[in-house]
DNA sequence: GTGACTTCCAAAAACGTTTTTGGAACTGGG
DNA sequence: CCCAGTTCCAAAAACGTTTTTGGAAGTCAC
């Protein structure tokens, strides 16, 4: 079924079948009614491909999903929200979303997949997710005259258009909670340290010690995947040191699921002997043994937030500069935390 | 950098450009090779809108998330993975994965919208996850012509191609296992029974116990939502019943995770007062206390096999009757079962 | 009644490919 | 030397839209 065929059938041209449809005012009230009518009726649809062609645009938004492992094996499953959050707000707007999938953590090959991508035209706007320190994506998709959206901020002296969650705040937050339990010694396990959320992580964690005047142990602050397995080797790693921390915040409650077994394995009782604070909130952390302490974060939500700044991005309601949403932080208290039990502490 | 610059750079037609790109045997062998190495040297790419407008494809196999909640705002992490595989094996191949997300689950909306996905010709190919017993879907693809592929099967009379898990076997084996043990008021917390793979894994556990002469009790038998939440509140209305079940199968290791802290809030010991299997061997199922007894569901894996038969049916090289891959099934003990305890069995 | 606007629609070019058709130049056998 | 067959390339149509340009008819002021 195409606008010519549809042309015919109303007995008109198809640049005035074209007009009508796209919202042109030269085009009788009556006319456009008419064809609008007709169009329904007989199921027609533009041609996507030809809409493509003539017009440069794509109603596309793509995203690459970066592998959670090194063994490219597993994808992180907060995606699946995040892009859930996205395409509930981008469809309604006639936009789809493109998802790659970046199968090894690869930069040169890295380059040239964003390279291909962006120069084949197959998106009208870029998503990019789990952001570096230092981020060649976007210098790339900027010289590209790609719009785009980060989440997760970055280090790039030019303004664009970001949404992020206040990872700062969160962790300064944790970490305060277990100061003002009376721990000291509290272990923090990161994520990898090219993520500029986990710099931000980072920050945070620093400055609730010297908020007080204090100043962390670094060698309490581990890096490593933010996967269960990654959680428990390191808080294994953590445990056979003497002192031992008494307290451990994790970059993920996946971590601190692994963080948890390894103290159920040294007989540690946590909650009381230790204490564990995850991040995510996700509903796991809610039924585990302990109920997990976490932070609140709602990546269906911030999907939404990303979903809508594009929007606006694409139709120049406004400039990359002016799109800066940064979640509001709250921690969840549950039992896996507490006072720091004195008798073990000294 | 369009084929029309290329070809004028080159002295060439268009034409000939284009047929020496794509590999048409009447262009000299020498000629082919200057226009590549040009092609690659000037970064010539093929616009994906005008290829697609003129040969009608367009290098995308489209996907349907649906939401797990029945608010909308979860999706099932388990897509992340299976997306995942599905893209490793079609970008080498030149396909992308375009996801949609269906926000709400309404039948006659669900049809509107691959109604409008496959109408509008936006991909190539379908992949059709979260299968139910009668899935009009299937139907809907093979009227437009749309080659499909299904995670999960369905009650249809039409060959079609699928890949999935031996739903019905890994049940079956879970429940063997607990029978084995002793265990005799076996419940299982199932998935909405609308869904397909509930039904083969009911059967599965039905055949367990018909298998050795006995009928489980279907008082035993509930449904609900895959997650934490469903798995707790559906394994507290178990609990308080008198007698109690001694064991419980669950339809995924998230409701297995639902259901020990509700087994816990009891005061009930998880291995010994009372039996729990889940199903997905996730990576939390390691970790969570205790260990989890689970099956093994290797979504990345089984990503794959459906991207590959996808290229494969795209470029018809098998007919969709003759793709069939069902994942083989093994049981992971862990310590959250054991032995019927006869004193409390009693 | 005339000229200048306005209103509505049509013709045609263009987007960047692929594919069909056709033909020039070369080759080899008789 | 001629003709048929082969090899290589070019011209042009087509895919289904959008958009530019232009023009016919109607309206209004003077």
């Amino acid at each position: 079924m195409s606008i010519v065929l549809l042309a015919k059938d109303l007995g008109l041209s198809v640049s005035t079948v074209s007009r009508a449809l796209n919202g042109y005012t030269d085009v009788a009230a009556q006319t456009r009614e008419r064809v609008t009518a007709r169009a329904k009726e007989i199921g027609y649809r533009p041609n996507p491909g030809a809409r493509r062609l003539k017009s440069g645009t794509t109603s596309a938004v793509g995203v690459v999903l970066p592998a959670a492992s090194s063994s490219g094996q597993v994808v992180d499953a907060m995606y699946s929200s995040l892009l859930g959050g996205v395409a509930n707000e981008i469809e309604p707007a006639g936009y789809h979303l493109l998802a790659m999938m970046q199968t090894r953590h690869d930069p040169v090959r890295e380059a040239a997949f964003y390279d291909n991508f962006i120069k084949g035209s197959w998106v009208d706007a870029l998503l990019i997710v789990r952001t570096r320190v230092h981020d060649p994506r976007i210098e790339a998709a900027r010289k590209a005259h790609m719009p785009f959206i980060t989440y997760g901020r970055t280090e790039s002296k030019e303004p664009y258009a970001w949404v992020d969650t206040d990872n700062e705040k969160a962790f300064h937050l944790a970490a305060t909670r277990l100061l003002d339990f009376g721990h000291r010694r509290i272990a923090f396990l990161n994520g990898p340290e090219e993520y500029y959320f986990a710099q931000l992580r980072h920050r945070g964690y620093i400055r609730a010690f010297t908020d007080r005047g204090m100043i962390p142990d670094p060698a309490l602050i581990l890096h490593g995947e933010v996967t269960e397995e990654s959680g428990h080797v390191l808080c294994r790693s953590l445990l056979i040191r003497n002192p031992a921390p008494t307290a451990i915040v994790c970059a993920t409650d996946a971590m601190a699921f692994g963080a948890i077994a390894a103290c159920r394995e040294r007989g540690l009782t946590v909650g009381t002997d230790i204490s564990i604070i995850g991040y995510g909130n996700s509903s796991a952390s809610a039924y585990c043994h302990p109920p997990l302490t976490t932070v609140e974060h709602q990546v269906f939500e911030n999907g939404r937030h990303v979903g809508q700044a594009l929007i606006r991005l694409l139709r120049k309601e406004i400039k990359p500069a002016d799109v800066h949403y940064l979640e509001p932080v709250v921690l969840v208290p549950r039992n896996s935390d507490g006072p720091l039990v004195v008798t073990r502490a000294v």
